[in-house]
DNA sequence: AGTCTTTTTTAACATTTGTAAAAGGAATCT
DNA sequence: AGATTCCTTTTACAAATGTTAAAAAAGACT
């Protein structure tokens, strides 16, 4: 990892303080990956080892539900990106992760931080924290699916994510909503 | 907690073992709860600072969204229930708990569990594992809710919890169902 | 500029689910 | 048993979303 990607720990810091050699264990446990537009960068059906850290650009993560592209979320600079289903359970995941813009990314080898739990606590902790926010915005969602109408689901997110509309291509953005393209465009042609 | 609760430790066995003294240093911060059949183990509007073993029963999570009762989750025998929502950020919670039969639980004090937390760093790892894997089942929920119909998530839910017809009234699996009394009446009518 | 491909919108029709009201059943209480 | 209340189903109609196909718009590539 290069010397000004402390965008990675200033992100941390939000969730815990780390001493410099927990900062240092991390370090040597990541890499630069930069990946063009349109590009796999974790392909489906492995394993999740990697947990990624967005320092630029814009992904999503994505299955196949019947044939059909199903965007599962997306993630913006500065936050993190994993297919937990596979993370945590060792199942090889069904999810992919594709760039959506040229991107870079700090990959994080999950197996090599896991072992840094037992000499550091403190990461264990940061990456409890960081899981259990993750956690509470994924219970939020289903309420939000459930209980909202596809049109009240795709205001918020264009007030959530303004910047979506420019960058992602809104058959993605429909998929995300759990709705079809066409629908889509109904709800926005009311505007 | 009374000596016979050995079902909570034999529950937490599966995530991660745990020597004698955190065994105790948990009991220290346990106590036994027995509620009656329909009514709140903890009431909507308060900060969740207790986490639910159910030793015994059936209970549910509950809320109001536009005046009527929606079910959130079920919580059987043997497993963990809490209002994670706010469990982990500190805000009152909007849902409630309350139970469906008359039920045994095993209350943990969510402040005292957190203080444990620095003294037994294998108890922070054991409540990381379980939030993992409850944090798994909600991503897998999310695909469920979003891409089934309501006549395939009916047939997945008894099929997983085929005694959950028996025990709870069908008004709660709608609700839990994200459709209504009727559209569920009308699933049930197909066979 | 022109061609090709992809993305988005529009239209017509089908299906699912919601809403409101009423009726039928089941459980509870005295 | 009778009364009361709650739960579940049924009916009729309305609204939202899906499906399929075609047209229009936007982007990519020579």
């Amino acid at each position: 990892m290069n010397s000004e990607s402390n965008s990675l720990f200033d992100y941390f810091s939000q969730f815990q303080k780390l001493n410099p050699k927990a900062e240092e264990a991390i370090s040597e446990i990541c890499s630069d990956v930069h990946v063009p537009k349109n590009r796999d960068l974790q392909p489906i059906g492995h394993t999740c080892r990697t947990i990624y850290f967005v320092k630029k650009g814009l992904c999503r993560t994505y299955y196949y539900k019947d044939g059909l592209d199903i965007t599962e979320s997306f993630a913006f600079e500065n936050s993190l990106i994993a297919r937990v289903e596979s993370l945590f359970t060792g199942i090889p995941s069904k999810k992919g992760i594709q760039t959506l813009e040229n991107s870079e990314f700090i990959g994080i080898s999950s197996p090599a931080l896991f072992d840094l739990y037992d000499q550091f606590p403190e990461i264990e902790r940061l990456f409890r924290k960081i899981f259990e926010a993750a956690y509470v915005d994924t219970v939020n969602r289903i309420e939000s699916i459930q209980f909202h109408t596809a049109e009240e689901r795709y205001k918020d997110l264009i007030r959530n994510s303004p910047d979506l509309l420019q960058r992602v291509p809104l058959k993605h953005i429909a998929s995300y909503l759990g709705i079809t393209q066409v629908s889509l465009s109904r709800i926005r042609a009311k505007y």
